[in-house]
DNA sequence: CAAAAACTTTTATGCAATAAAAATTCTTTC
DNA sequence: GAAAGAATTTTTATTGCATAAAAGTTTTTG
């Protein structure tokens, strides 16, 4: 029984961010406590503190599960592709969006996003930034597999167009979340102009600056 | 004298942001209270978040103002471009975050950027995305131009191309300031990596999804 | 089993955010 | 030009996040 202090430990953990997940899926995020989250997982307020940093920071954890289970089935879905890029890049970001929302609502959605950029540098910041690289790689060895088959030039780069390519579908991702207006279809179509307008360029020398 | 009630609020308005400004710069973010900020100003801690609704509302408008002169800026000194989309694109991207560093330190950009997004709906927050629209309308301008003069192929929309490109600076700027070891030169070399990936690419057919 | 170490909880403090009541100050109207 | 009325700020009070230090508890170790 290898650490018994440490099997309490993890099992806290998990108490810690279930509760916090009941409670922010039935009472959104603003509204539910740390006290209430700590109550319900069987701890006192400042231990969720001593865990977590903050309540941002509970919220990371909980979407960082979630997100890797995500690269997981994006991974075998997206294996299937036999398009071009444009279409590849639109499933995947249907994909993400699907995923997200399915989760959690848009609202604590941008909680998330703001909490990546405002904690930059802490543990479960970079933990998130390490994923979002993961899902950058899905892409990534798509584009090397259509190298492969001829159907992408051999002149391209497939590590610096996938994740030219997952910053531009992030933005856009960023940018559904961040109105509860905008469908899941007009993200998606404004992520085709981007694409479509950045394919259509021809550009020849490129200087350096 | 119309309204001696909307010029008082109006000085006030001025006196909250030019004291944030001071104690943001002299003391940091986290540090700087809200109280300190009304008794700089002369006002109560409430009429600031009256006028404010936050600590981070009162940061929003302060990088308004400044990013209002940014791209005026802008405007003039990239009309002056004559080379190729990817320079142009760098050195937008470099006037900004010089422009950016010069004004404030990274760690208080990235509450900025956290409280776009978390406060996304807020006055404040659709009047920094309206900004955002005008920047990135600065390099569709540059375009046109560029369509125009024949340097860049007519079946390309400047429209869209443009507000892609600003879509992607704005992701390696928020990188940038997300990261206190990442320097601008470091920003601009991924950058251009993304330009010269995607522009390497030969789309030819466009499936719908 | 007792001492030490590792954690958690208790307790206390500062500050952001918000709401309601009280006090000021400006505007209007007679 | 003074009093009534409206607008706006300040005062006062409360809740919750975040943090630190002290106290208490449980596990580990010798």
């Amino acid at each position: 029984m290898s650490n018994l202090r440490a099997r309490q430990k993890e099992d806290r953990r998990n108490r810690i961010v279930a509760a916090a997940k009941t409670l922010f899926k039935r009472k959104g995020y603003q509204k539910t406590t740390i006290e209430g989250i700590a109550e319900e997982a069987g701890v006192s307020g400042v231990t969720v503190h001593n865990y977590y940093g903050t309540k941002a920071g509970v919220l990371l954890a909980l979407v960082i599960d979630s997100d890797e289970q995500l690269i997981k089935k994006l991974e075998e879905i997206m294996t299937g592709h036999r398009d071009g890029i444009v279409p590849l890049v639109l499933s995947f970001a249907r994909q993400i969006m699907a995923h997200a929302l399915q989760s959690l609502e848009k609202d604590i959605w941008r909680q998330v996003m703001a909490a990546v950029t405002s904690e930059a540098g802490t543990q479960l910041s970079k933990a998130y930034a390490k994923l979002d690289e993961q899902l950058a790689f899905v892409l990534v060895r798509r584009l090397e597999t259509m190298q492969a088959d001829g159907r992408l030039g051999p002149d391209v780069d497939p590590l610096h167009l996938g994740r030219a390519l997952f910053q531009l579908q992030n933005a856009r991702f960023i940018e559904f979340i961040s109105s509860d207006a905008m469908s899941e279809d007009e993200a998606v179509a404004r992520l085709r102009n981007d694409l479509v307008a950045l394919f259509a360029v021809r550009e020849h020398k490129v200087e350096p600056v």
